[in-house]
DNA sequence: AATGAATGAGATTTCATTCAT
DNA sequence: TATGAATGAAATCTCATTCAT
């Protein structure tokens, strides 16, 4: 099978590390924790990764990679169903699916999202902004609409984008803290509501 | 006067450690550092404060702090101009005053805001969860509203609170980094619309 | 008094590097044993040294300075006996009392000079090359002896002035190993012989 | 044929080992670096030297046999076209034919010469002292002539070989930093005039 | 109250060496 | 014989904290 074997060390690593740096804070852990709780010695940890802010790269970008492809998996269904002319610039269908996606993502990586999204991060400054790298598509859809006369055209597509998804992920971070706060189809719910997609476009009509 | 002298051991303290915060991140800063730049001894550091954390909570809870106040300031205005019976409860008018207390205040200590409200935060867990405390006089207005059926019943307050000021917090964050990327205006006018009381208060009417 | 207390921290670390360097080498020496030695915490000795080769670097520096200012001390003496107005070009009179200087001084600091000029030096590379910085004033010696018509033309100084000085170190070297070698007399006669204003200025007269 | 072939793992590590000691330094290079350098694997490292300093000293060999050699072939040049009887003596023939297949010798191997003469030796007591191992066979020759009376009784043969070679090791490092320093011929002439072949034994006459 | 040299626990990092394949 | 992932002892270096002045 294609999946990655439990007993490859740079998986134990990257599962020790991820649920040390959930638990106790990217400061509070060191790589010989990470080490000793991966079950391999400490030179193995540094023969996968050079320190470990890297490790923790690696953890960030698996963890956007899978929530873009969940994100895409959930948009690509939507449009399958639906007419697949006008597929493309249909982001107010599209925005609930990806929505959901993301919330269903959070619910089943906590952890990972917790660790790549949390407000506890040293090592911010060395590896690139996070949320901006998942703004960049959303505002590139918001583009496309506008290009095409779906959506007004003094709306600032970046800030838009920007602001929606802080607010995505700073609410899902609240949520995951005690998912009692929440049921997470109110949080689709919500969210979807103030998604730009579901906003402006129905403004512009 | 009562504005405190700079050549006050602890105000010197606190001005280094917020410009080293803001420039080089939380982790990446020590006690003897901010000893040195204050131009004070680091024996002086320690008999002022118990520790760095201890100097960021100072910074955090003084902008917090300031902040209030500066929506506070901005609020009582509007209420003092219109009528002050009906003032507290008119949250939809007083949304974009405080929104727009809360931009020109980060542009105002860009410093201040990015050091308690960014990213990179490794002391996060050892003092308490910054927006949540902002959040909590929001979604109070937001209950109170509800209690006298000027919004609609369903809505989870806290939620939305949250949810809110993640975009404001995350959308001006974003904005310090270039400036350049919006107007002030644009940002306050984005921002108010989204804000619950303009969004929830409208529909429940 | 002017001489450094031994209870400073940096002269007992100075000391405990050079004898551990002399007896055990550069390599097998780390900072954690130098620091044991000299009685101090290990942070003071990063405190005073970046590392043991700035203090290795120091050490050096130390001595080489020493070595000059016993070769002009003994210049110095001869030129007064002297007559003053010959003084400067008296390179064959000066040659001797040099060279004694400087089997006098390795005498007196074997461990100085095995330190400096021996060959385990596995940090050499990171500190520029010791003997050229000895050279240099010889060979402008030589170069001013020239250009008085006092030396034949065609000699390269700078060759004449890195050859004589490797060899006078290399035997130092080898007799500091063990000195019932040779006779200090003998080793001053020999090298003072092979001196190139011994030798060239003879044969240009 | 007899040379060896470079597909040869042992070949391939001490090329590697050559490259790697003379550009970067003995301690700045380690096992692994070799190995992979090579391309071979670490573990054929060890089933060929116990360690670097091992290959080091294997390096250090070859080159002081080839330096020898050099020399020997040199010399025995010089004999066989002169009088085979009054061979062994004439010492002074010798100097210059010797002197010139060192320079030679480094200037054709310069990364064999600076890594087996070089300053930079931190394993230095690890293996043997190697330019004393070159001063004993000159010293014999010395003291060859002085048994006939060819030289003078009171030299002491080991300081003036130890000396000369000193001077010849250094000059030729000197050098090889720069070749653009001198020219191969000067650098012949100089060393050849201060060999104690050349020196003394004329001066006995 | 202010100072800063000194401290050492602990984190990071290297690399010679082993051993299962 | 060749391999290279894994190892951990040991070295380097940081920095919060103390305390004598």
């Amino acid at each position: 099978m294609a999946r990655p074997k439990l007993e490859n060390a740079e998986s134990k690593l990257l599962a020790a590390g991820l649920s040390l740096f959930a638990k106790e804070g990217t400061e509070r852990v060191n790589s010989n924790l990470i080490a000793r709780r991966a079950g391999v010695g400490i030179g193995t940890f540094y023969s996968h990764f050079s320190d470990k802010y890297s490790l923790l790269r690696e953890i960030e970008s698996r963890t956007l990679a899978g929530l873009r492809a969940a994100r895409l998996a959930a948009i690509r269904e939507v449009v399958q169903v639906g007419q697949v002319g006008k597929a493309v610039l249909d982001l107010a269908q599209q925005a609930r699916p990806s929505v959901d996606a993301a919330v269903r993502f959070a619910e089943q990586h906590p952890e990972a999202y917790r660790v790549t999204f949390g407000r506890e991060r040293a090592g911010a400054s060395r590896h690139g902004p996070v949320v901006s790298e998942s703004a960049r598509p959303l505002a590139e859809a918001l583009r496309r609409l506008q290009a095409v006369g779906r959506l007004t055209a003094d709306l600032d597509v970046d800030l838009s984008a920007r602001a929606y998804l802080s607010m995505e992920v700073g609410t899902l971070l609240w949520w995951l803290e005690d998912p009692s706060r929440a049921e997470a189809t109110d949080l689709v719910d919500t969210l979807a509501r103030m998604h730009p997609a579901a906003q402006w476009v129905d403004q512009a009509r």
